[in-house]
DNA sequence: GCCTTGACGGCAA
DNA sequence: GTTGCCGCCAAGG
């Protein structure tokens, strides 16, 4: 059964980067666990990476699993990113290393009952 | 239709 | 405790 009917992966990536509170970060890991597989990690990463224009979604609160910055460069330099988190009072444990705090300001996808028809569920519409 | 790459993660040495 | 390698799922060429 693959037919989420949605479009994408790529397109449930959007709606949890999308769910993240301000001032908190996720994982990819966690956000691929949120899709119902916790090894599409990468996967994760690469639908951010092909996330065109049109989408509008806080990816500069997406880390991987240390908390370093990986996609810094995506937003045309690491400080760009760096500074939107810090706007939103995300504590950094590293700043010159582009490393946040995510054991303070982790964000688990799975704790909101919203994303559950990510899980497995097919499209709420 | 097949092979390679990729914002990563987990396990082994 | 640190460094390195392999694995997984999806999309692009």
């Amino acid at each position: 059964m693959s037919e989420e009917g949605t479009s994408t992966f790529a397109e449930r990536v959007y709606h949890v980067v999308a769910a993240i509170p301000e001032g908190r970060v996720t994982t990819y890991g966690l956000i691929g666990r949120a899709l119902g597989s916790p090894r599409s990690a990468r996967i994760v990463g690469s639908a951010l990476r092909f996330t065109p224009g049109d989408v509008d979604i806080p990816a500069h609160r997406v880390v991987n699993r240390i908390g370093f910055l990986s996609g810094g460069w995506h937003f045309g330099h690491p400080d760009v990113m760096r500074d939107r988190l810090l706007a939103e009072d995300v504590p950094f444990r590293d700043v010159d290393e582009y490393l946040v705090d995510i054991n303070a300001c982790l964000w688990d996808p799975s704790d909101d009952p919203a994303l559950d028809w990510l899980a497995g569920d097919p499209f709420p519409q």
